[in-house]
This record gives structure tokens, sequence and C-alpha cells, in this order.
DNA sequence: GCCGTTTTCGGCCCGACTGTTTTCAGTCG
């Protein structure tokens, strides 16, 4: 049973204990193990196979760790299904009607009845809604407006979209004369993989002008909200953007206020707290007095730990740390040296060998790898034997014609559905270097997917596993893999992981890829590029790796070729 | 429901905006 699983029944058991006016402190211990669990890398269903001691992860107890145990041993947790019987699903649809929450549910729900979402939306249309204590015509108007957005998907954009788009306003607002700083933050800043909205914040003595610039920008449907210093628009694309506009003296600690994860705010937020010091977006506090505010340097000073990059602001290993003092030097793009994972006209990829070396050797890179599809891949024109070794020979030319760059003879060797490799041992030796990888039959059974896993670790000549669960974000679950296993077995076959930098793939995940660190795998960043373009998302698998807590130490294609190769098994 | 070098009980982060109200509750991030 995947991690996830569990959280969700948590996340589920949340919102209907809830709506069910249930101790708020409650509710929130269910959401944060519920978090907890989906972030960490190792399986809670192994663990409860060995009777590991679940109460060793942050906010799971005694009687959480029993509910675990229920969810993994049989399949379902009776507790929930009780609850479930009480408030049906359709009621809970509607807590993703933005600007309805558990206690306007609960009315919906126990005054009138109320059980689905089309149900709801009669009673709008029939003016029982403003009816209600509490409610009134706007109320009414703003639930038929949006209960369209529930019905539908909550969709999260991939970080390549939300920076574009971010990245865009913020460049725009910045060439306003008013306007003095102008930084995005939230989701977006900490580079995680996908935004569910947009924070943008910026110096203003007058919020007026970045606002009415905003609200008029062509990447701007509507405005939602405006107020004093907030304002909510909703872009094009349908993803929502939070303008806030702060005077200088604030603009450090709104940046760290707007950055969060909540989850690391709230333990900033208390050890604040515990120094006698209060921290709000505007500043750090003792008493009336601001002690902080306008540098984030000086904010987590404040609190007494140093500045911490914010792609490792989700209260993870952070605040460890900064309590011993070393906060890791992250890698960074330009420790990049190397890209081992591309792909050329002979399978699927747009360019030569040739343009795809210049284009790399122009982008400053000293060495690549040259990895087009296996056979099985024949809807990508993938390579057999007889082709393959073709290629190799054209790359060997290529070697001859274009200096100032290493290019390894590589393949992409697909893991078969049978749990064999897709070209023969024999072939496999005589490449520089092997990418194994799952691309059909994800959705076979956990044991299946780690077999054919296996297989690949323990081939004598696959140097890296290549995206390793085949996940397509936001379109495709990925494979069910035991990391656990995969990883351990990884270490002592002396096989590397590899980030794939495309934003739909980012495959290792920040969790998993700090997991292979931990077992001193060495990772590698990778673009998987198809075009002469394709190079550009190297940032997105740097900035996964860095969410990941990773140096350039742990990083294999930061060293040179001479010393890369020192870590290649054979 | 979790957690503990002031604790096994009594805490559990903080503020903006909206809509409904005459001072605040609900929602959101």
């Amino acid at each position: 049973m995947k991690n996830e699983v569990i959280a969700s029944q948590f996340e589920l058991l949340a919102d209907i204990l809830e709506i069910q006016n249930a101790n708020p402190f409650r509710v929130r211990a269910y959401r944060n193990a519920a978090r907890t669990i989906s972030s960490t890398a190792e399986s809670l269903s192994d663990l409860v196979a060995t009777k590991a001691d679940l109460t060793q992860f942050a906010g799971i107890g005694k009687d959480l760790a029993k509910q675990i145990q229920e969810i993994v041993t049989t399949g379902q947790h009776a507790g929930l299904e009780d609850l479930k019987k009480q408030v049906p699903s359709g009621v809970l649809d509607m807590l993703r009607i933005p600007g309805v929450g558990p206690k306007k549910v609960s009315v919906f729900f126990n005054e009138l009845g109320l059980k689905s979402l089309e149900e709801l939306k009669a009673a709008c249309e029939a003016g029982q809604i403003s009816q209600l204590k509490g409610f009134g015509k706007k109320t009414e108007e703003s639930i038929l407006a949006n209960i369209g957005q529930a019905a539908e998907h909550a969709q999260r954009i991939s970080i390549a979209d939300a920076r574009a788009a971010a990245e865009t306003i913020v460049e725009d607002l910045r060439k306003l004369p008013e306007v003095g700083q102008c930084e995005v933050a939230g989701s977006c800043r900490r580079r995680k993989e996908t935004c569910g909205d947009l924070d943008v914040l910026a110096t203003c003595s007058d919020p007026g002008p970045p606002m009415d610039c905003l609200a008029g920008h062509y990447l701007v449907e509507a405005v939602l909200q405006r107020g004093e210093t907030k304002q909510r628009v909703r872009l094009k694309t349908g993803v929502e953007m939070d303008l806030r506009v702060v005077p200088e003296e604030s603009f450090g600690a709104a940046m760290q206020y707007f950055t969060g994860s909540k989850e690391h705010n709230v333990v900033v937020r208390q050890r604040a707290k515990d120094l006698g010091l209060k921290v709000n977006e505007y500043g750090v506090f003792r008493g009336e007095t601001q002690v902080a505010g306008r540098t984030e340097q000086d904010v987590y000073a404040a609190v007494g730990m140093p500045w911490i990059p914010p792609e490792l602001r989700e209260n993870r290993r952070e605040f460890e740390w900064a309590d011993g003092g070393a906060i890791p030097e992250l890698v960074t793009i330009g420790d990049i040296r190397g890209d081992l994972h591309m792909h050329t006209t002979a399978s699927d990829g747009a360019a030569t060998i040739e343009e795809m070396a210049l284009a790399a050797k122009e982008r400053g890179l000293k060495y690549i790898a040259i990895t087009d599809h296996s056979k099985r891949v024949s809807m990508a024109n993938g390579l057999d034997e007889t082709r393959l070794r073709k290629h190799w020979e054209d790359i060997r030319a290529v070697r001859e014609r274009v200096k100032g760059i290493e290019i390894l003879c590589g393949i992409e060797c697909d893991i078969l559905e049978d749990a064999t490799m897709d070209l023969s041992d024999d072939c496999l030796a005589e490449a520089d270097w092997v990418i194994a990888v799952l691309h059909y039959g994800l959705k076979q059974p956990r044991e299946q997917i780690m077999k054919r896993l296996m297989t690949a670790v323990k081939n004598p000549h696959v140097d890296i596993i290549g995206h390793c669960t085949g996940r397509m974000i936001g379109r495709r679950e990925g494979a069910d893999v035991n990391f656990t296993e995969l990883l351990k077995a990884a270490a002592d076959h002396q096989v590397m992981m590899e980030i794939n930098a495309h934003p739909s793939r980012l495959d290792l995940d920040d969790v998993h890829a700090a997991a292979a660190k931990d077992l001193g795998i060495p990772i590698v960043i990778s673009t998987d590029s198809h075009s002469v373009n394709g190079f550009d998302v190297l940032q997105f698998g740097v900035d996964q790796a860095r969410r990941a807590g990773l140096t350039a130490a742990d990083v294999a294609n930061t060293k040179s070729l001479k010393d890369f190769r020192k870590l290649i098994k054979k």
C-alpha cells in the first residue's frame, strides 16, 4: 500500500471531522499526520510489516500509529467507514467550492439536508441559501458562480508554467517607477514541482499602481479581491495569483511569511514565541517594537537561525540543520558539468548528434551522453542492436569533428514487462553509459515492478535508473515502487539514480532523492533533451535536487568526466 | 490527536478580506 493511500484516508477523516465541528486541533493532527506520511520516503506498509515503531515520526502518536496499522493490515479504517455513513461524499465535495468551508457546509447539510453539489446549486437557485441566518444574497451568488470549479479537478500547474507566469508579471511590475522591490514568493519560490496558486510581493508606498498594473495585465482574466494591501486575481490559465504590497521595512518579513511553507512558518513562529517575540508578515516584534523585517536574513537572525534557502522550507530537516549550524550548500546550475540523458534523430529527438553536442558545448557543458531509446519503444523509433551499434559509430565520428566536449556512447534501455532487459548483455557491455528505465506496464503490481527494477539494478552493465517511477505529473501516476528496497539495492550494486529535469517528470522526487543521498547513492541530474532547447529544463532538475538538500558533492555530474567515470561501476 | 530541560494537562501561528453584521465569524493562505 502506498503511503499516499494512508494519507488520503486521514485527509478525508479530517474533512469529515471539520464538518462535524470537531476539535480543530484534532483535525489538524490528522492533517499533519497525512502530510508527514506522504512526505516520508519509507513505505509505512513495510514498516508495519516489520513491526517498526511508527511513533518515531513527528505527529504520529500511539493512537495514529494504531490507526495506520489498521489501514495497512485490513485495507480500511473502521472509524472512517462509520463517519462516511454520517456525511455523504457529495457533502465533502462542497468543501472544494471557493469561499465555502466546513462551517457553511455543515449548515447546508444539517439545516437543509443538502447532500450534493447539484442539490446545493438548486437550493441557491431557489433562493433558499440567502434565507439562512448568517447568509445573504452575495454568498448565494458567489456559490453559484464558483460551484463549477468544485466539479472540475483542482488543477495545480507545473513549476515551469508557474515560473513563466509569475516571473513575467514580476518583471512588468518592476517597470513601474513607484515600485521598489518585487519578487515571487510562495510554493513557486520554493520550487515545488507543482503550484496551486502564485504569490507576488512588492514594495510601494501606495498600493494603487501595482494593483492597477496587475488588474490590467494581459495574463489576467479577472480581479477576485482587492483590499488595502492584498489583491487576488485569476489568470487566463485559470490559476489564481495574490499580490501583496508592503512597506520596505517589512519586505523581508513578508517574503519569509509568504514563501512558506505553512508548516515551516508554524515552527518559525513557535520558536519566536519561545523567545518572547512575535513574527508576522510585517516583521519580528518584541512587544510593539519591530526588531527585524527589512530582509529575510534579519528575520531568521532575530529568531536565532541562519537564513534558510526557500527550497528547504518544508519543515523536514532544515531546523535540525540550522540548529547544527550547517545548512547544506545546495547544488547550483553552475555546478553542472555534464548531461547524461538526451535523444537524437536516431530515435525520437529533433536534432542530430552533432547539433546536440554543439548546443551542449555552447551551454558550457564539458561532457554528454547520447542515450536514444531501445527497440521496445517502437513509437519513438527505438534502436535494435544493429542500429544501435551503427549509431555508436556515428557518435564516435562526431567525437572526431567536435572538440571541446566529450561524448559518451549511451543507451536508454527499457526494462521489459517480463523483467528482462530490452537489449542483450553483450550489447549493453559495449556502451559507455546505460540508463535503465520503465516505460510500459507501469500499472503492474508492486512485486512485478520491483522484480523489473531489481533485474536492472543487478545487471552488471546498468549504470543508472532513469525517471524511476515513470510518472507524468498531473497526467499519470508512476509505478508502485518500493523505494526502501530499490535504493538499498542501488547502493549495494553501485547503481546511480537520476533526477530527470523535465518539469512533468522531476523523478526522483525531492523526498526520494534525499533518501538516496542518505545512502550515499550518486545522483545524476539529466535533462532528457529531445531537441537543442531541451537543455533549458536543467534548472528544474537542479531545483528538485536543492529541495532534497543535495550539495554539489552529492551530484555526480558536477564532477569532471575523469572523476565521474570513477563512480561508474565497471 | 500530539506533545513536553518550566509540562502528563493545557497548550496547539497569525492576519487580510468578505459578507454579514453593528462587532464578528468564516475562509483562506
